[in-house]
DNA sequence: ACCCGCACGAACACCACACTACGCT
DNA sequence: CTAGCGTAGTGTGGTGTTCGTGCGG
């Protein structure tokens, strides 16, 4: 028996909101996030099957039950190959589904309980598609006229039906824009799982994905350079022609342009084209809501002002490092060594081990990139860093009042040359 | 189970000034 | 184009302060 809803505590839990990190049934589930639009933003997914405690990163198609990222990887040591199951990923849904959008998504789990919409109604319910926007599945607005859609990510779903069935539900018109995320970079690489969802919740990325993985921290400046020197070094563009940029070329020719930049800047990270014009489209689409998290592109003002560009520029950096090919066990606690910024990341929950080939990571990479990870933990140092050697030496030899500095020819109760007190 | 106070550790601010980077002549 | 000068900003370490967390009553 699973966990009570930490809401109501009664029914058995069977959501998790990261953001408000509770547990929820169906129905509380429903009733929290309908409250305000910022509610209905949280990203939610399955509890664990198995500890009833974590969100669940993946569904074990043998075993019918979703898994967290340690229950998975004590059951299945880590992937799919090492226990024979086959296993999809299950990413999160945000806004305020109904039952039959749940079950619709969620195949495998079919026997969700009957939701009144907040209308009261059985059905699509809210579905969080707004007109004049467009968002990824968090809400972050994407950049173009359009639709908001909050896409319902679901293990057992093939991706591609999925944004079948949202272009027909949301019917034909030509600026309908699905937001579809790209989870990591087996998704624009080349195809995976032949039935991994990679509908994407990028908030999950933002505020979970530094939490815990351990080697998320494989991103720091010894692996990837993030010290990029010119905006021409990371995309091929010069930032003082963002607002150009932007306002001229369109925003579908800008992904195109920055992406095939990122590509050859990501140290390897994107290493082949996508392989289908659905995975560009994911990728355009993911790397819309890293430009947009920050409001540069819902803000039209702002396309003008160059002092924007900076945070463009991040945004572009974040993104580009989430599509990184890290591979990861995923034990809570440990993004929050990550130094990265929590704004931007895209993809699936953090607690799935990305890497480029998702769900059928292949073992051996991945033990490879345990490997380097845990030695480079091992001899990872915070010792302070002395950049100039000569401020030090004039900083040994300073006398001080408390530990402050004091001027030449003060009083100072600190002499380091003495050792010893004066006045 | 809950609240409060205490202890502890981490993070940060503060200080002066040599040094660096940059712009201007 | 180079050299010289002026100016603003940076970095350095020891100590005090603030804040968060854990624990016991």
């Amino acid at each position: 028996m699973g966990l009570l809803c930490d809401f109501c505590g009664e029914q058995r839990s069977m959501v998790y909101c990261r953001p408000d990190a509770a547990c929820l049934c169906l129905a509380c589930d429903h009733n929290v996030h309908s409250a305000n639009a910022l509610s209905q933003r949280h990203s939610r997914t399955l509890i664990c099957g198995r500890c009833n405690s974590q969100p669940a990163g993946v569904r074990c198609i043998e075993e019918n039950v979703s898994l967290c990222q340690n229950c998975d990887w004590n059951g299945h040591g880590g992937s799919a190959s090492a226990s024979g199951h086959k296993r999809k990923a299950i990413n999160c849904y945000s806004g305020c589904p109904s039952s039959a959008e749940l079950s619709r998504i969620w195949s495998f789990a079919l026997d969700f309980p009957p939701l009144a919409d907040s209308n009261g109604e059985q059905g699509l319910g809210l579905i969080s598609i707004n007109e004049n926007s467009v968002s990824n599945c968090c809400g972050s607005p994407a950049p173009e006229n359009g639709r908001t859609i909050d896409l319902y990510s679901a293990g057992g779903v093939n991706d591609l039906d999925i944004i079948d069935n949202f272009n027909t539900w949301i019917g034909s018109s030509s600026n309908s824009a699905v937001a579809l995320m790209p989870c990591n970079a087996d998704q624009l690489v080349g195809p995976v799982d032949s039935a991994t969802p990679k509908l994407c919740c990028t908030e999950t990325r933002n505020h979970e994905i530094c939490k815990d993985d351990e080697l998320y921290e494989d991103f720091n400046v010894d692996d990837v350079d993030l010290t990029f020197e010119s905006y021409e070094e990371l995309f091929g563009a010069s930032h003082n022609h963002s607002g150009q940029f932007i306002g001229d070329v369109g925003i579908d020719d800008l992904f195109e342009m920055d992406i095939s930049a990122a590509n050859s800047n990501c140290q390897g990270t994107f290493t082949a084209e996508a392989s289908s014009s659905g995975q560009v489209e994911s990728m355009q689409a993911a790397y819309s809501n890293a430009v947009s998290a920050d409001s540069v592109m819902s803000n039209p003002g702002v396309n003008a002002d160059p002092n924007r560009c900076f945070s463009t520029r991040q945004a572009r950096s974040s993104f580009s490092l989430s599509f990184s090919g890290l591979t990861g066990e995923c034990s809570g606690g440990d993004y929050q060594d990550c130094g990265m910024s929590s704004t931007l990341v895209v993809g699936e929950p953090p607690w799935y081990p990305p890497g480029p080939e998702s769900s059928s990571f292949p073992t051996a990479s991945r033990d490879s990139a345990v490997i380097r990870y845990k030695e480079k933990k091992k001899t990872r140092k915070f010792e302070k860093k002395i950049r100039y050697a000569s401020r030090k030496a004039r900083a040994d030899v300073r006398r001080r009042v408390k530990g402050r500095f004091v001027k030449a020819g003060d009083a100072y109760d600190y002499d380091p040359l003495c050792q010893s007190r004066s006045c």
